[in-house]
DNA sequence: AATGAATGAGGATTCATTCAT
DNA sequence: GATGAATGAATCCTCATTCAT
């Protein structure tokens, strides 16, 4: 018995069930089958609503990034000064609640996966260029002529400490990876003045 | 026109194709037949030598973490004292011939993947066991009880630069990449001092 | 021109071509490919609905059985008194229109392919167990202590009398087949009165 | 280092690796290589000495026909009379020291393998009518007229001993197999007289 | 709106067989 | 006399995708 105005709750439930696969299955190799029964719909309904596979990942790529976005743009509205926007930042990579769990392990996958297509890879640019740009406005007031490449070290930092948490097996404490980055942020700021 | 001893010239080949094959595609999503072609073989010859697709990957993922240990060795040889030493642990790392070019693409590939596969996390952890102790030695006499966080950062740092330079389109300069480390870890010295 | 409710006719339809492919190749090296092309349907399709080519081949055998016991079950019941019985038992293995033709040569090798499964061991022991209880069940009135030994050697001649059947060129008259048998069970039974 | 006049050796661990690998295996599905290993050989020799798996094979029935055919003609050497002759045939089959153990398991899935291939059924032939000639030389002074029935039955029987006794989990006892068919056999002289 | 039915394409793997040495 | 090297062909199986209902 299809309802009416079920098509952005089953979209919604294909997504999740992406990212819950992919993160399950600790790698991109996983069927529209095994998604589909996931959500609980049939693997016809996702190729009906999002056309194929490699649609439906960068669908829940997107996803992720908006996710992301939303977390990140949430902080910066409650912070005062670039240090605390810096804090920020970093912080909302690591502590948001929906970017923990499974997410950053689909997260990875998406990420590395993104080598080989220019649509993932158009994505993925998003997100850095993002991250850059955040950073640098914060950085600029403090670090002066050095927050370009303060930026980019504290971005590789991020993205080596989220490989990092995806593939330990213990479930890393977000919030002393965020410290890391900010101590390292500090050290770099302080060293410029 | 089959000749004798061919066995480590096929070895050889078929590691070499499969670490080529997995940089081009970007993926671990790659086919055995595809590999015996770039390495001139048939497939059923790669399974002959390796046993299977998965035993492959394994081996040559082996193959670039014994690479990675001797370009480590021979830079650790050369070195001088504690910061020349971390110097040669960083660089090795980034500036070894052999492990530029495809290889960084291909690595990122397994280390991503060894989430689902014991056997690859098992040679993960060889890797990040040896890089971790490596940078430990060489920090305790400089950096002191801050040695272990230090360690810990740099690792991240090294992982999140292997996986933004295997991601960039342009390729990145590994030397100023190792920059990037020392300069943090100097940093982190300089303040535990 | 999918429909709905194909599940059951599909089955039916590999089933009986398993047991016809099995027959007419005269062992069980028979390919997924051919009896899906024998049953109308694509190799795919008989993975979809048996699960693999062991599964299918049980199956058919579990066919076999049922089609067995249900004829079995019908000549008993209209069987009257314990030489009857022992009369409809034999004459049910070797008459029954399902059981002719094709169905015993495929039966003789899943019977001697039995050796290396153990489901499939399991399945026969079932045929061997119900054989031999509804012999013995028969046998007993009849001739007492020595019914076990009795209904082992009819047991025993009528697989030597299938065997011999699927392996001679000419059609051997079911008939006379179990006229064999049951002479040979008359004169034990005169021998033990 | 080859030597001169290995041919008869090799090719006579050959017929016994392939008889015990295919009672191993408990099916006709075994591989060359296999077989060549257990030989102590390469597969290549394999073909060498017998062109190729089919014949090699057939040899090994071959084989265990001349290894039969033996003991049965040294048993019948000793045996004085119809009935001591009779005895003599049945016990040969179940009894002689090569037809034990493995080589049934053998024989059996040769025997039933025989319906595809019209070589092996030639041979198979060559077992069929040396049995019945046997019984039938045996019987027909103790028999007279139904000395063709009981050689067809007791052929039968004997069939039907060997599939159970190579199915059988359990090793049956030989000795009691060819009591069954001889009680049998007693049995029809006596009615017939 | 949703799915059961069905398949074509493709991939890992196995194996008999050949050949130069 | 014997084998290591090598492969083509075949087979099982999986999966994304399509379509009628």
């Amino acid at each position: 018995m299809p309802k009416l105005g079920m098509e952005p709750i089953r979209r919604a439930a294909l997504l999740k069930a992406t990212i819950d696969e992919v993160a399950a299955a600790g790698s991109l190799d996983v069927t529209v089958g095994r998604i589909a029964r996931r959500a609980g719909v049939s693997s016809a309904l996702a190729h009906h609503y999002f056309g194929g596979k490699e649609d439906l990942l960068l669908a829940a790529m997107r996803h992720i990034l908006t996710l992301y976005g939303g977390a990140v743009r949430a902080a910066l509205a409650g912070a005062d000064g670039p240090r605390a926007r810096l804090d920020a930042i970093v912080r909302a990579g690591f502590e948001a609640e929906q970017f923990s769990g499974d997410v950053v392990g689909a997260w990875l996958n998406f990420y590395v996966a993104a080598q080989g297509s220019p649509r993932a890879q158009r994505l993925l640019s998003v997100y850095q260029g993002r991250l850059r740009s955040n950073l640098l406005h914060a950085l600029r007031p403090l670090a002066g002529a050095r927050a370009g490449v303060a930026a980019d070290t504290a971005a590789a930092l991020i993205d080596g400490l989220y490989i990092r948490a995806a593939l330990s097996p213990a479930k890393a404490d977000p919030s002393r990876a965020a410290d890391k980055v900010l101590d390292v942020l500090d050290l770099m700021i302080a060293a410029g003045a």
